[in-house]
DNA sequence: CCTTGACCCTCCCCCAAGGGGAGGCCCTAG
DNA sequence: CTAGGGCCTCCCCTTGGGGGAGGGTCAAGG
């Protein structure tokens, strides 16, 4: 029988020289003799046809230890379906992880380009605006602000699929508390069921007065102090609840610099048409 | 400032010790103290949002040595766009490269099941059969029969993603040739181009005998015999080129036994009309 | 004061699938 | 006789930690 050293038999079948040799301590992959003198190895011809399986398993994502137990038991395609649909199953499941991570890397991106966007060409001069009614699914909670985190957490579990805007808090009391703050954590949502304390629902549009707060979320009582003087100055009267819009608030990674955080108020105008 | 042990730190994060002392070693999150005396770790509050920051990057496939540079150099979500983007692509090629062995699993699968629906209940007596008009990409050569490989691998390379059956063969010789023989290896496909000596075409349909062989492609003359005799009986004539249709052949992956393999052979009869 | 159990330390080996290279033997051609 | 190429074994390297040995430390209970 014809037969091949170790370089003649990977340049056929492409198989690293490298390779070769962890095959055969793999007990995978054989020489069919060795020279006990040198210690060369010799590969003959039906080699090959070996070879090429093993290539083909490999290509597959079947790992050594997999090729070598199919090997021992199989020798024809038909023999290995098991294996063949367990192993598509695996793939599936690492197909689908990585599409979940390239979601969240979508939204990250997304989210960061609107935040960029929003940040050129913007004014911190009170505004009045329309607003539409919206979708939300909310989380009542009494206490400080500050101790929204976890309901923010809670809400994106929930309903990470359905998201559909910024993070908001509603605010039920009339002035700034520092706590037993009267407040809910919500989030724009497509659609989605209430469950627990979560509850989805529409809120109301209408007319608000609106400010840009930028800067950390412990100097909000100054932008509320220029909405309230504002407002005293027109006569104009405000209905709760009060919104704040997170529109760049801790990124999805890092906290970031709060210097950065852009926060919108909304206050509604008591005599606005609610639809 | 409030200072953790490992145990306790561990447990606030959720990261294992080990990770953390592993950390400590790649310069990626270090305690904010040492007790020289016994070496103790002490973690610091700060090191929490750390250690989050660096469990997010992990969980969206950032290498360890990739979060550290990351980190060296950004505190934003904005500062690290270029680097999502980049790792988003990373996934997407990765994806890409998942769903193809996926599709090439599927195929075998599929391939493989229809082989054994086919071993179940068939004869392998010669019957008349009726067969429509078929879309082919074929590849015409001279030499023996068992060159054929190659092309088949040509045809396969080629057309892929559109391939619509089993594989076969046309021949164009009346006799069987050991050597010099006139043939087209050939793939039905659902559409495709001609390109180089790959020419796609239909070939027409017709009333054909059709016998199925079991065994070595070597033993194909005898089933050859058999038609012959049969049709000479009845006086019936054939028609150029017949086919071979490899039902079940050498696999994806092994070459499987030759004594398993079922050929059709299908000989057109002369005076059938041909559609 | 002593003990006990929990906690911490360092150091070493292990996984997968080879890659890179050092140091040395072998074979053939010029 | 030498040069070059091919082959050998042996060792270290990669990723992201996990497991465990052997030994020091800490806090609480008796």
């Amino acid at each position: 029988m014809q037969h091949y050293t170790i370089g003649e038999f990977s340049k056929m079948t492409g198989l690293p020289v490298k390779t070769l040799r962890f095959y055969q301590e793999q007990d995978l992959l054989l020489p069919s003799s060795v020279d006990p003198a040198n210690g060369y190895r010799y590969y003959g011809a039906d080699r090959i046809d070996r070879a090429r399986v093993i290539q083909s398993l490999r290509s597959l994502e079947f790992s050594v230890r997999e090729v070598r137990e199919l090997l021992a038991g199989a020798d024809d395609d038909a023999d290995i379906l098991g294996a063949l649909e367990a192993k598509n199953r695996q793939l599936v499941n690492e197909t689908r992880r990585l599409t979940a991570i390239q979601r969240a890397l979508a939204g990250i991106l997304k989210h960061e380009s609107e935040a960029r966007e929003l940040m050129s060409g913007v004014d911190y001069e009170i505004e009045e605006k329309t607003i539409a009614a919206l979708k939300i699914a909310g989380l009542r909670m009494k206490g400080a602000y500050r101790d929204c985190g976890p309901s923010f957490s809670k809400l994106g579990r929930r309903y990470g699929r359905h998201l559909a805007g910024k993070p908001m808090m509603l605010i039920y009391d009339e002035s700034y508390r520092e706590s037993d703050a009267d407040f809910e954590v919500c989030m724009p949502v497509k659609r989605g069921d209430s469950r627990d304390d979560m509850v989805v629902r529409e809120i109301p549009g209408g007319t608000c007065l609106s400010l840009l707060h930028k800067g950390p979320y412990d100097e909000l009582p100054r932008s509320y102090g220029r909405l309230f003087e504002y407002a005293k100055e027109r006569g104009l009267e405000f209905a709760l609840p009060s919104r704040e819009v997170y529109r760049k608030g801790p990124g999805m990674i890092f906290k970031g610099n709060p210097k950065r955080y852009l926060t919108e108020i909304q206050m509604f105008l008591k005599d606005s048409e609610k639809k």
